[in-house]
DNA sequence: GACAGATGAAGGA
DNA sequence: TCCTTCATCTGTC
């Protein structure tokens, strides 16, 4: 994390409600630079941000809500990834590119970025992810359909699967956690 | 430059 | 089918 004094600015931290809890979103004047998961460790919550980082807020709530209802979000704020390698950002551009309901493998990344056998690095770049859930990390699998990782934890991911309609994870969720 | 990691593929039990 | 091992690639310190 070099760059992260450096890129450090002027931002806000709002909650956002969900019906998984109350995450908290960070913005900057450029737009939505983090989401945290709920029950992070956050401090400095704020309320008093400006009506346009008030409103990307009501934004992002939205696009959550309509995420777990399994429907596509709508409109976001502009998202303003703080820190991240070229690598990474690219990482995250093709998550945003996935259909709800959707999953796609590590290994299916990188080759789309040109890079095959660079999954590797893939999964790392989603663990780097700032903003989960709405750059959906969560619908990237091991390519034999195994679940891999998640930076909110994997009972998360399978969480959102599930709600996005990805049958074989709406069904797995009715069980007990196997290793997980 | 060394090390770690949310992988992938192959081989064996 | 599951587990183990090894190769590969990138990011971080």
């Amino acid at each position: 994390m070099k760059n992260r004094i450096a890129s450090e600015k002027m931002s806000w931290r709002l909650p956002v409600r969900c019906s998984l809890g109350e995450f908290v979103a960070t913005f900057t004047a450029e737009g939505l630079s983090e989401l945290d998961f709920p029950g992070s460790q956050v401090e400095g919550a704020v309320t008093n941000a400006p009506q346009e980082v008030q409103g990307w807020a009501k934004l992002v709530e939205r696009a959550l809500a309509d995420v777990l209802a399994g429907k596509p979000p709508g409109a976001l704020p502009p998202l303003a990834f703080a820190r991240g390698t070229d690598f990474q950002k690219a990482v995250w551009r093709e998550l945003q590119g996935i259909p709800l309901g959707k999953t796609i493998s590590y290994g299916e990344i990188a080759a789309r970025l040109g890079k095959p056998g660079a999954a590797r690095a893939v999964g790392a770049a989603c663990g780097a992810n700032p903003i989960p859930v709405l750059v959906p990390c969560h619908r990237v699998l091991a390519s034999n359909r195994k679940l891999g990782g998640f930076s909110g934890g994997l009972s998360m991911k399978i969480e959102l699967l599930a709600r996005e309609g990805v049958r074989e994870f709406a069904r797995v969720r009715e069980l007990p956690l196997r290793g997980a």
